[in-house]
DNA sequence: AGCTTGCAGCGTCAGAGCTT
DNA sequence: AAGCTCTGACGCTGCAAGCT
C-alpha cells in the first residue's frame, strides 16, 4: 500500500514565514515563501561608521558623508542581493525536487487506481 | 574566425513592508 | 517619520553553444 512517503513532507519554507530580526521572531503573512531574514549581519570588513553629525563642519564633510552613507548603502544592497538571490535559487530547487516527488507519487497511485479498477470492476464475459 | 543567441550572475534602483 | 531590509525589474557583462 502507498505510504505517505516522509520525502514528500518536504516543504520548501512554506508558511507561517517567520521573520526573524535581531532576537525577535516575527510573523509575516505576505513574505516570498523563501525568504527567511537572517540575523542583522554585521558590517562587512572595511566599512568604517561614518562620524557623527555633531562633528560634520562645512559643506565639504557633509559631502563626505553623504558619499560615504551612499557607498554603505550600495555595498549592504550588494550583499542583500546576493543573499537574497542564493535563496531564491535554493527555494526554487526545493521546489522542483518537490515537484519530482509529487510526479513519482501521483504514478503510483495512478496505477494503484488501475490495479484496483482491475480488482474491483465487474467481468463481461 | 566571427557572429548570434540564450543563460547566469552581478550591480543598481525603486518601492513595499518592517523596525525603531 | 526616518531608516533599514528585502526583492522585482532592468540593464550590463561574460561565457558557451550553434550557425555561417
Amino acid at each position: 500500500m502507498l505510504s505517505t512517503d516522509g520525502a514528500t513532507r518536504a516543504v520548501c519554507m512554506q508558511k507561517p514565514i517567520m521573520a526573524v530580526t535581531g532576537d525577535e521572531t516575527v510573523a509575516t503573512g505576505d513574505m516570498p515563501a523563501y525568504q527567511i531574514r537572517a540575523p542583522a549581519t554585521a558590517l562587512p570588513q572595511g566599512v568604517v561608521m561614518a562620524a557623527s553629525p555633531g562633528s560634520l563642519h562645512g559643506p565639504q564633510q557633509l559631502a563626505e558623508e553623504a558619499t560615504r552613507k551612499r557607498e554603505l548603502r550600495l555595498m549592504k544592497n550588494r550583499e542583500a542581493a546576493k543573499e537574497c538571490r542564493r535563496r531564491k535559487k535554493e527555494y526554487v530547487k526545493c521546489l522542483e525536487s518537490r515537484v519530482a516527488i509529487l510526479e513519482v507519487q501521483n504514478k503510483k497511485l495512478i496505477e494503484e487506481l488501475e490495479t484496483l479498477k482491475d480488482i474491483y470492476s465487474p467481468k463481461t464475459d
